[in-house]
Order: structure tokens, then sequence, then C-alpha cells
DNA sequence: TAAATAATTGACTAATTTACTGGGTTTTAC
DNA sequence: GTAAAACCCAGTAAATTAGTCAATTATTTA
């Protein structure tokens, strides 16, 4: 278990689709303004947490990606082990024999600490952020700054259709 | 706070210091050996640490490093962030204002989140871990292990000044 | 005092990972 | 049949990790 800025990318992005998804499906492009993260950054990541099936993608015009569960259902240690990659290793290719043939401290120590830290995350689900007051303040906030930003590039696009 | 193999290094670092140090200084020579992290870049850690004001380092022949407190007043949490910069920033340069001058969901969210970690690591102290039977018997077969390697070349030694 | 030991400092490099860019192709609603 | 979106792939820039090399400084011991 690795703790990193693309992990807290992905779960940043699964955070803002769990508060939009239940009505429709939520593209790509609206996570990536609201919350500035490259969209083909997120198209990576994306690929990751279907793969893991923890979201669906729907394809052509109204689609975008749902998720595959309840957003109770999802904790934060599955997503960012789906797009972490298990850079175990270390040195000790799976089994430890990293040192002389036998497990080594590093081995030992940092799975028994990482193995505490996932069952922590592993108890925090999408849903149970949302319930945080300030979490869904912050969500409906960036839905407020997204209009005003959208507003003139779609009134100026309806003007071009026009 | 974020985990990486960076800070796995300086906690394996510092275990393997906690073991041997109440008795002398131990130098990074030695670490660097029986946890096989390469000894410059062990340097670069310990450069940390020391700044730190985690370990206190002793020059001069017979030196090395020691704890500067009791192995149970240091904790893990301390350890990681002496030697990761913290890459907070993120965008938000400080005070979150990365979006539209607000905070955004990323900051709040994994700030609290890695606020919740930082302090589940910080009461594990390498006291605490030292006290795993695991733990203490990996370091003592790295002892043995390390005196059949260091054992030819320091009774050639003792030859060369006889 | 000289020699050896070991920390300390700093600049530099290679490898890996992260983050991003840009081009495409499919699928599907309208 | 056209546009919206997922999906896919190759490449690349930036950042971080890990390591090397070469010095300097302090201290002990002989």
């Amino acid at each position: 278990m690795r703790l990193t800025t693309k992990g807290r990318y992905a779960v940043t992005a699964m955070l803002d689709l769990a508060y939009h998804s239940p009505s429709r499906p939520v593209t790509l492009t609206d996570i990536a303004t609201r919350q500035t993260i490259s969209l083909s950054y997120l198209e990576q990541l994306f690929a990751r947490l279907r793969k893991a099936g923890m979201v669906k993608g729907v394809r052509g015009p109204g689609g975008g990606y749902k998720l595959s569960r309840d957003s109770s259902q999802i904790n934060i240690a599955d997503i960012i082990e789906a797009v972490d990659e298990q850079v175990d290793s270390t040195k000790c290719g799976g089994e430890g024999n990293c040192q002389n043939n036998q497990p080594c401290l590093t081995h030992d120590l940092w799975m028994g600490l990482s193995d505490q830290i996932r069952s922590y995350l592993k108890g925090i689900s999408l849903g149970s952020l949302l319930e945080q007051d300030m979490v869904s303040e912050v969500a409906r906030r960036q839905d407020m700054d997204m209009e005003k930003v959208i507003d003139l590039p779609v009134t100026l696009q309806e003007k071009i259709t026009a």
C-alpha cells in the first residue's frame, strides 16, 4: 500500500463521480474540469478503475461513467490499489528472500504496517465521505463554480449553432 | 502524508539503529550492509533525520549514529515526515486556493485522510516495533548473517596489525 | 603528531514513476 | 450520418527515487 498523488487523484475523481452519479452518467470531461485533472490522465486512471470493476463506462452521447456499486460499497483502499501498480517486489521478488534467501526486516516490517493502513482505509467508503458536511459542501460549490465557468462557452456555442 | 519506498527505507534504517544503538553508535556502513541500502542514499536520509533532531552523529573512529531519544519516544510518522519533502502544494500552494481561490475537494479530502493516517502512525513507536517478536528475530538473524560476512576481513585485519 | 575513521557536504547521474499531450477508433443517441 | 462520449495507444515532460563520486571536517587512537 502506497499513498501518492496518483491515489489522491483517483480518490478525488471517484468521490466526484459518487456525488454526481446517481442521476446520470458523468463524463470525464466534467470531472476533469471540476477537479482540474488532465482528461487523458483521468482516462488512464478510469481504465484501471473499470478493469477493477468499480465503475462502468457508458458510451455514446449522454454517456459517461457510473459507479458499478453503491457508494457505500466502495472503499478507499480498493480505489488506491486499483490505480497503484503494486510495486511490492522492493527486492524480495514476492516471497521474502531478499537477504540471503530469508525475509528481510524491510519486508516484514513494512508489509505489516501497510496491512494495517490498508485495513484502516478499507473501513472508509465513498458513501461515508459524502455524508461529511465539508465534502458535500465543497462539491456543491464546485458545481456552482462550474456553471459560471461553463456558461460563457455554452452561450457562445449556442450563438455559433444558431 | 505520503507512503513511499523512501519512507520505508528510513523506517527500516531507524529500526535497525534502534535495535543496535543502546550499546554504541552504529555506522551507516553497518546499516547499509544489513539492510542492503546504498550507503550514499542512507547518508542523504540521515542528513534529514539529523536535521529533524531524531538522531545524533558521532564523528571519528568508533563513531556512527545514535538515537537522540529513547526508541519509545520516536514514532513512525515523524520518521516519514522527516525524509519526505512535504509535497503538499499539490496546487493549493498551502492555503486551499487551487480552485477559483477556494479550497478544492482534493485538498480537504486528502488532508483529512492523511491526517488520520498520520495520527495512526504517530501511535507506533520504534520501541513498540522492537517488542514484536518477529522484528527482533529478524534483526538477530541479520546480525548473525553479518558476522559470517564480516568475519574474514576482521580476522585478516587482526593478522595485519599483529 | 600522524593516521585512520566516519560523519558531513554537495554536485551530479540513471532509472523509474507520474502526469500529461495528442492522435486515433469505436459505440451510440439523436 | 453526425456528434458525443468512451476507449485505446504511443510518446514525452516533469518529478521523484535511488545511487555515484569526490571532496571536507571532526575525532579517536596509536
